[in-house]
DNA sequence: CATTTTACATACACCGGTGTATGTATGTAA
DNA sequence: TTACATACATACACCGGTGTATGTAAAATG
């Protein structure tokens, strides 16, 4: 009963993430407790804390272990140094969101940050690497944008800063959306046909609209 | 000291709703305890189980307190009935936006429920009344974007469930990323420049790319 | 003015969860 | 084979937080 080798003892550590994504992801973080954890998981305390230091731990360890949306190599690329810059943008975007609706492990996790559990100090490094991880995504999509617009991509008078801050918002957007109900799955290709919507739409920019649209009429806030 | 007249104590009920806002988010819902909350509050746990049931019901009361983004008058109009569908669904747009980056007691809020609490069975209310209203206003937009195909203000080639479905996570993405930090106030016309930009994408929509885009290509989820 | 009710304060009992200390059987190295 | 380290299980003490019961002075009511 308690002979346990090197891997059954990492095999016992997987266990004890799988459970915890899974919980946690139920319940919420706060509302599970330790015990909750170990019962699930056919162990005790004990082998919690031989782990890891402390639920915290616990947490951060368990979403170590995947790759956030904007973290993927995907994301990493330059855009400026691809051929294709929107191009490139395009298949970062489709990336993380097809990815968002496949992997099931990702989408546990993206839901317990998203809509299970606090950012608080406690967590910090998780805070901290979802931050960076985010504002690197934001610098290289306007990258990208101004790299675009110099390759007569997208029209010279788009605010660069201002249409990465609104694809990244919408990718924000997008992952949360899909990762609240953990059965909803988007439809075929709906992450291609969603990213090309609207980053054909930066084409349109500065463009009048067809019809006169009464600007800076009174609003209801 | 303990004369406490019925206005006073409508009083002592707002200032602790008030006091709840501010330690709930600085310090997120589950690290706060109700004795924090009274102390701050200079009262006791005694009024706050006078005032409210429990934790819950004092949370829920906070949150019930504001109007959220996608439930103010603006996002209840139906764009249909509108003369200028598509300027409709831009003001309810800006109006959502304008508040979230204007008004203090709302970004609270918002970041409370946003980035503070986590999504769990105890505040079934909140998420409840959250979920219906972002589900409405999707439908709503639909229905505008439909509308102006109908007036020839978007292209007829456009599919309006994907586009509604795009701009309310545009919405949900930027409400979400101006509370995260409480001290960031977005630049002067930020909500109407990004709206116009993303609005008028829609009608660059199905229109062929300005360079050949190879689709398809691998994707390094 | 007497009585009841309001609007809290005070006090208490309870408990879930945590952290740690200790026990122990097995693995592992010499 | 011994000896130590590993990988847990067990046991315990502690405490923060909650809910409730009771006290109480002022306010409201007639």
């Amino acid at each position: 009963m308690v002979r346990r080798t090197k891997i059954a003892a990492l095999e016992t550590r997987h266990c004890l993430l799988d459970v915890a994504e899974r919980i946690f992801s139920e319940r919420g973080v706060t509302r599970t407790s330790l015990a909750d954890i170990a019962k699930a998981a056919g162990v005790t305390r004990g082998a919690i804390y031989w782990h890891f230091t402390d639920k915290a731990d616990l947490f951060c360890s368990m979403v170590a272990r995947v790759t956030m949306p904007m973290e993927s190599p995907a994301c990493q690329t330059d855009h400026r140094a691809a051929a294709d810059p929107l191009n490139s943008i395009r298949e970062m975007m489709v990336g993380i969101l097809r990815r968002t609706s496949e992997d099931p492990q990702a989408r546990r996790v993206f839901h317990i940050v998203f809509h299970k559990c606090e950012h608080v100090d406690e967590m910090k490094p998780v805070w901290q690497r979802f931050n960076e991880m985010r504002a690197s995504c934001l610098s290289r999509i306007e990258d990208g944008v101004r790299a675009a617009m110099a390759k007569g991509q997208l029209p010279g008078t788009l605010d660069a800063r201002q249409a990465a801050v609104g694809l990244r918002a919408l990718l924000d957007g997008l992952v949360s959306n899909w990762v609240m109900d953990p059965d909803y799955h988007p439809r075929e290709n709906e992450a291609e046909r969603l990213v090309d919507l609207f980053l054909n739409a930066l084409h349109a920019h500065a463009r009048p609209a067809p019809r006169a649209i009464k600007r800076r009429a009174k609003i209801t806030a």
